[in-house]
RNA sequence: UGGGGGAUCGUCUAGUGGUAGGACAUCAGCCUUUGGAGCUGAUUACCGUGGUUCGAAUCCACGUCCCCCAGCCA
């Protein structure tokens, strides 16, 4: 069976090779190195499940590493999200779990020591001169005056940078490499800022703070990291990466290696707009269903597996693309349809009164929990004279292969009976449809004599006596482009986003027993889609999210019908 | 116009000189007590132009287009 998933991609090659070669002696170990400055999401997942999955796969380790080297924009509420995060999207980093600010004070050794060398310097420089002197991407920069500082004036102010005598932004630790390099990330890029900010677990013991530059492959080095993976727009930092290796003369060398950041059509991936929707209030919060962040994803009813069986699929490469949001709603689908329990819920009740149904009477039906599944077994389900069905269930006039229930078309409800509808009642004002008479065929019980009969249309429906009331909480795209940053002159993405992405439906009609519900349980709601529990059901009221919708074929019908 | 990357079905991804394959999506059909699921089939791709070769997505040359870089963010 060709599966893709064992296929190879760039850097499953590369590790197999340096593993035959004996390149970092035949070991491997990866990173995950998170800012705890926002919530994790999908295109983190993508990395998580790359660090985790090449270690797994060659018998290596991987760190959980928290890249906390700048204090103005992290808070610990992001470190125990994260924590959180990747356990539940079922990864474990055992006893590894690293902070780059353990290694400040060997990180400021490493600066004090190329200082020493004459491979950094403290520039006095404001921020706007360095960007001026650093030329632009066709001229070549030119040094600062203060490149030529003795070793022993930068020790001096280096040390003074630390013990808290300059203010912000009076200085900075340079590296010393080209000011006419063509990769201006190689024009002496900052090693040290000088910050008085507190920070999140090393307090106010520092004021200054190392840049990623710096501070990442070094910590890289000090974990014994083999593989370094990081995104794309890190690939020309990599000669930086390298230089402070190799100046800092580090025990080991990791090798940087990058590929392609995911990308998902009609939402937002980056951290800033993330964080923009969440504090302008556009989302409900880091966790609204709509979000792609993994606590959204999770409160909507998505499981880590789908989302790992996702991040396999979509591969790994250096090309930079946009998947369709569809591909992930098929892994979930896929997960959901093997182990969610089906369930009776009917979203916009219509009520339905069975004429010849003895009034008063009810019985118990019995129904499959999942026929994807033998072993879920049955439950039953209590029936009477009055029931609802779906509101879209019923047409009065209905158009061309309209299977469901019409008068005179004969429709099975599910595990009970064939109906056929006799009368409408209906608003003398409006014209809406408030009920439907209909008889029932007692030969047609499921199991019964007659119930083989061919009738085109299957409808789910509840005992209204039996039924408990739901909220029920529909979802659709965030944005209504695939591409949220497509928008007109002027505007910015939250042009793009969708007005009708959430609905609220209150009243709906849902099989009792999903009183037993738990917390964040997901259920097939028969005919209509994935559900699951969401955390605002108290014991008053059941409230549920739509994690996906079942593929609607009559939908794609009746959609091509009116285009007609 | 400097440097670094990248171009294969609509989308994502395999391919490493020898039949361009898979998944999603789309469209048909079968099946069905979920218009779900499942099954079958179909459509659709090597950025361009030259060259090397018996043979090129793959090697070479010249183009074209796209992405990233001028934070004391990561």
């Amino acid at each position: 069976m060709p599966d893709d998933s064992q296929a190879g991609n760039f850097i499953r090659e590369i590790v197999a090779t340096d593993l035959k070669t004996g390149k970092h002696g035949g070991r491997v170990v990866t990173r995950f190195p998170p800012e705890p400055n926002g919530y994790l999401h999908i295109g983190h997942a993508k990395s998580i499940c790359l660090n985790f999955g090449i270690a797994q796969e060659f018998g290596g380790s991987t760190n959980l590493r928290f890249d906390d080297t700048n204090p103005s924009k992290e808070n610990l509420e992001y470190v125990q999200a994260i924590q959180d995060d990747v356990r539940w999207l079922g990864f474990d980093w055992e006893n590894r779990m690293f902070y780059a600010s353990d290694y400040f004070e060997r990180l400021y050794l490493s600066a004090v020591h190329l200082t020493s060398k004459g491979k950094a310097y403290v520039d006095s420089l404001s921020a706007d001169d360095i960007r001026r002197y650093r030329g632009t991407l066709t001229e070549p920069g030119k040094d600062s005056p203060y490149r030529t500082r003795s070793v022993e004036e930068n020790i001096d102010l280096f040390a003074r940078m630390r013990a808290g005598e300059f203010p912000d932004g009076t200085h900075v630790l340079r590296a010393k490499i080209d000011m006419a390099s063509p990769n201006v990330n190689m024009r002496d890029p900052t090693l040290y800022r000088i910050r008085h900010a507190a920070h999140h677990r090393t307090g106010d013991a520092w004021c200054i703070y190392p840049t990623y530059d710096f501070a990442h492959p070094l910590s890289d080095a000090i974990e014994g990291i083999t593989h370094s993976l990081c995104t794309l727009e890190f690939e020309d930092h990599r000669p930086l990466y390298d230089w402070v290796l190799k100046e800092s003369d580090a025990q080991c060398h990791p090798q940087q290696i990058e590929f392609a950041r995911l990308n998902l059509s009609h939402t937002v991936m980056s951290k800033r707009k993330l964080l923009d929707l969440v504090e302008k209030k556009l989302v409900a919060g880091w966790d609204d269903p709509r979000l792609p962040t993994l606590q959204g994803l999770r409160r909507r009813g998505y499981t880590p597996e789908a989302i790992r069986a996702f991040c396999e699929h979509i591969g790994v490469a250096k090309r930079d693309g946009v998947v369709e949001m569809a591909l992930l709603e098929h892994f979930i689908r896929e997960d959901l349809n093997r182990r969610a329990p089906r369930v009776m819920a009917v979203l916009r009740p219509l009520r339905v009164v069975i004429d010849n149904y003895p009034e008063g009477a009810e019985e118990d039906l019995e129904a499959i929990n999942n026929p994807e599944d033998p072993n879920a077994g049955t439950r039953k389900l209590p029936f009477s004279r009055t029931l609802y069905i779906e509101h879209e269930d019923f047409r009065e006039v209905p158009p061309k292969k309209f299977f469901r229930l019409t008068p005179g078309q004969e429709v099975r409800l599910r595990y009970a009976y064939i109906i056929q509808c006799v009368s409408i009642v209906k608003d003398d004002r409006t014209g809406e449809v408030l009920e439907v008479h209909c008889t029932y065929d007692p030969e047609t019980r499921s199991g019964g004599p007659q119930a083989g009969r061919k009738v085109k249309g299957t409808l789910h429906w509840v005992s209204a006596a039996h039924a408990l009331e739901a909220e029920v909480r529909l979802y659709e795209h965030l944005f209504l482009k695939a591409d949220a940053g497509d928008v007109g002159e002027g505007l910015d993405y939250t042009a793009n986003l969708n007005p009708n992405s959430f609905e609220r439906l209150t009243g709906c009609q849902v099989e009792r027993t999903l009183a037993a519900a738990a917390p964040l349980s997901r259920y097939q709601f028969e005919r209509q889609g994935y559900f699951c529990l969401d955390p605002d059901t108290s014991d008053q009221k059941l409230v549920f999210n739509r994690t996906v919708a079942l593929r609607d074929s009559w939908a794609k019908i009746e959609k091509t019908q009116q285009e007609r």
